[in-house]
DNA sequence: TTAAAAAGTTAGGTTAGTCTAACTTTTATA
DNA sequence: TATAAAAGTTAGACTAACCTAACTTTTTAA
C-alpha cells in the first residue's frame, strides 16, 4: 500500500513524461510541479527507487518503471472519474472540481471506483477533455495540436485544457472557450505573440501562453 | 484544519459519550476504540485540549467543547451520507459501507457534502439506522430500546444496529435481521441469557450480546 | 577548456503520530 | 484503611514527510 504523498510523486512522474511523450524527467521539475524543495524531491525518488516503482541513479533522470507507472494511471483514472462525477452528479463548475479531486483520488476502493464508473456510464473523458484511463490501465496519449501550433483561418473545435487550476479556467470560460467550441485563429502577431481569435464567431485576443494550453482538433 | 487523526479522535469521544448518553469518557476506551495505545491518546488529549477541543485534566475524565463536539458531528454527517451514498448509488451492501466511508469521511469540502445530500434526497437514517446530523449540526440522539431489553412475546420492527463491522453485519444479514423486520422475543433463557428470537415468522436463536447490538421498536 | 550556472545531493533539524517500558495516580476491595 | 488492580502519564525512540544550508556533480557557454 502506497502511500497519498508516493501516490503523488507517481502521478506527477506520469504527467512530466508518458502526457508529454518524453521518457523521462528531472529532479528539480518533478519538485516544483509538487510544490516541494529539490532535497525533499530526492529523498522520495530513494524511497521509490528501493520499492522499484522508479528507476534512478544519483544525478541522473529519472523514469518510472512498469509497476509505477501502473499504480500511477490507477490514480489518474480516479483523479478524472471523481472530476466527472462531481461535474455530472454534483452540479460542480470545471474550475471546481479538480481541488477536491486531488483529495477523491486517494481512497482505496476498486469496488468505489467500478460502480463509479458504472454510475456515469463509462466516460472516455474528463470535464477539461482529459482521457480517462480504462479499467485494465490503458492510457490513450494521441499527440496534441494546441491552439498556439494551429493553422491560421481554419476552424477547428476546442477538445480540452493543459490546466487544471480554477484561476486558468475562469479565465477560458470568459473568453467563452469551452469544449467543443468553434474557433479560429485569425492572426498571430509577430511583435508580442498574441493570438487574435474568433470564438463561436466572437473575436477574442489571448497571449502565446494561453494558447498553449488550448487543444484543439 | 484537523487532521484526519485529531477527527477521528473527536468522532470517537462523541461516540463514547453523546450517542450512549453519557458525558465524559475514559482515556482508556479512547485508546481502544481507536485501536492505539492509552500513551498515544494522551499524547493527543494534550494537544485537543491546547486547541480548545476537549476539557481535560491530568488522570481525570475526558469532555469534548462545543467547538469539538460541532467539528465531530459534521465528521459523522459526511461518514453517515457517505455510507447512503455507497449504498443506495453504488450496489454496496451494508456490511461494506462502512470501511469506505471512513476514508471518505475526511474530504474537505462543503459544497461537496451539500451535493451529495440533496442527491440522495436529504436521508435521515444510514443503511445501518443511524441518524444523519442536520446540515445545521443537530444530532438526533433518541433513546433507543436493544433487544435485550424489548418485551417478550411482543412485536417490534428492527431499527438498526450499533456496530459498524462487516462481520458482525453479516451475521445479522444471515439471521434474516434486517432493518424494518418484524421481529419478537419468545423467551430469555437465564441459564446462558441467550434469546430465542421470532424474524419475520421464523425462529432463531442468538447470544446476549448479539441481542445487545440490535436496535428495535 | 575552464569557470560559472544549473541541477541535484547530503547533513542535520522539525512535526505528527505512533510505540514500549517504566512510572504515578486513582479506584476498588479485602 | 492498606494494598492490589486499574487507569493514566512520562520518557525516550521510531518513521514519514517536510525544511534549510552547505556541498557536489553536470551542463553551458565564454
Ligand atoms: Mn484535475
Ligand atoms: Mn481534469
Ligand atoms: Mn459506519
Ligand atoms: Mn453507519
Amino acid at each position: 500500500m502506497l502511500s497519498n504523498t508516493e501516490e503523488n510523486y507517481l502521478k506527477a512522474l506520469v504527467h512530466l513524461t508518458i502526457e508529454k511523450g518524453l521518457k523521462d524527467a528531472g529532479t528539480n521539475e518533478l519538485a516544483q510541479l509538487l510544490g516541494v524543495k529539490p532535497a525533499t524531491a530526492t529523498d522520495m525518488l530513494k524511497k521509490l527507487k528501493t520499492k522499484k516503482l522508479v528507476d534512478y541513479k544519483k544525478y541522473g533522470r529519472i523514469t518510472i518503471t512498469s509497476p509505477g507507472r501502473k499504480h500511477a494511471i490507477e490514480v489518474i483514472r480516479k483523479h478524472r472519474l471523481w472530476e466527472t462525477f462531481l461535474f455530472e452528479k454534483l452540479h460542480f463548475s470545471w474550475d471546481e472540481v479538480h481541488e477536491v479531486a486531488e483529495q477523491l483520488e486517494h481512497i482505496q476502493s476498486k469496488k468505489l471506483i467500478d460502480e463509479l464508473d458504472r454510475l456515469l456510464g463509462f466516460p472516455s473523458v474528463d470535464p477539461h477533455g482529459e482521457p480517462i484511463p480504462s479499467s485494465k490501465g490503458e492510457l490513450k496519449v494521441k499527440p496534441r495540436i494546441t491552439l498556439a501550433e494551429a493553422a491560421l483561418k481554419t476552424t477547428h473545435i476546442v477538445m480540452g485544457v493543459n490546466d487544471d487550476h480554477a484561476e486558468f479556467l475562469q479565465y477560458v470560460d470568459k473568453v467563452g472557450c469551452k469544449i467543443g467550441a468553434k474557433i479560429k485563429v485569425i492572426q498571430r502577431h509577430a511583435f508580442d505573440d498574441s493570438h487574435e481569435l474568433e470564438i463561436n464567431g466572437k473575436k477574442a485576443l489571448v497571449t502565446a501562453k494561453f494558447a498553449q494550453q488550448i487543444f484543439v482538433a
